[in-house]
DNA sequence: ATATTATTTGCATAAAATTACATTAATGGC
DNA sequence: GCCATTAATGTAATTTTATGCAAATAATAT
């Protein structure tokens, strides 16, 4: 069934072009383009696309998609210590080896251990090098391209 | 009353340090603190804070402080230059003295300016200080809220 | 001080959002 | 095709959040 992605996709396109602030409104708006869905269901759908609720900087709320800059602080405080430490990184089966400037292979690997990407078993870290388990079959270029995505600073 | 601005103070904390998902969640740490108030207050609170919800990635939904990422560009570097340069801010008649690292002066006047905030006529830069000359009859209080509530970071 | 005004809060309730449960639709064997 | 399994949705109940209004508290003026 494509009813709900066509949906999804007109969400997103609500969302973004309006300043939709319940999901009652957000009903409305769905009916004139001909959805026709309970609010339990957007409920649902807010969910899986991960939309946030944020302050409009006056009075009000609006729904707003995540992006990319909007990263939560936590993770992005992650990503910055993985930037800071990192140098290059290579392959060998299912590990990666990352190479960072001296003493900060710890930093990094409890960055990376927290970003929790199910992509990574696990990681143990020597004073500049840290070992990456990847999980079984995983394609390393899968993992470079989740981790460019992730971290697009890197110089993979 | 300082009681809500301790509150406050403690609101913002909590929600920095745990993954708060509900004003329920948010009044239990508050008791435990001490501050005894309704869900009610809470929720208004929040929105003075401007606390966003925000997905955490997965199934789940957090509070988070406006950060300054989640600012307007433009707005968002004044603002960041201002942090930098801020030290303390006096104020006498209808002018505030900001005393900034030295050097500082100028570029925190050139953001304060660029914020076009109507409550402000204009601003002199020296070396450590800036003046800035606010709107007449407007009351000092009135303007440490906006500040306030325009660059939360501040110490005022 | 006392009066006046504005702010803050609780209570009760409304509004908004989520969820348990049941039902229906889609998907993948065979 | 048919059956089994999974995903999607609606309905209704529940939980969470917001708000109107009155009482309490603080700030300001007289």
């Amino acid at each position: 069934m494509k009813e709900k992605e066509a949906r999804l996709r007109a969400i997103k396109k609500i969302i973004k072009t309006y300043k939709i602030k319940s999901q009652r409104d957000l009903l409305k708006h769905l009916r004139e383009n001909g959805f026709n869905v309970t609010q339990a269901t957007l409920s649902r759908d807010m969910r899986f696309l991960r939309v946030n609720k944020i302050s409009d900087g006056e009075n009000g709320y609006y729904y707003s998609l995540p992006s990319l800059d909007m990263r939560i602080d936590s993770e992005k405080s992650f990503i910055k210590d993985i930037i800071r430490g990192f140098i290059s990184i290579d392959y060998s089966g299912n590990m990666a080896i990352m190479h960072t400037i001296p003493g900060h292979a710890d930093s990094v690997a409890f960055a990376i251990d927290n970003l929790s990407l199910d992509e990574i078993i696990g990681t143990m870290a020597g004073d500049d090098t840290v070992l990456i388990i990847l999980k079984e079959n995983l394609e390393k270029e899968e993992f470079k391209k989740m981790l460019k995505e992730k971290i697009p600073e890197l110089e993979l």
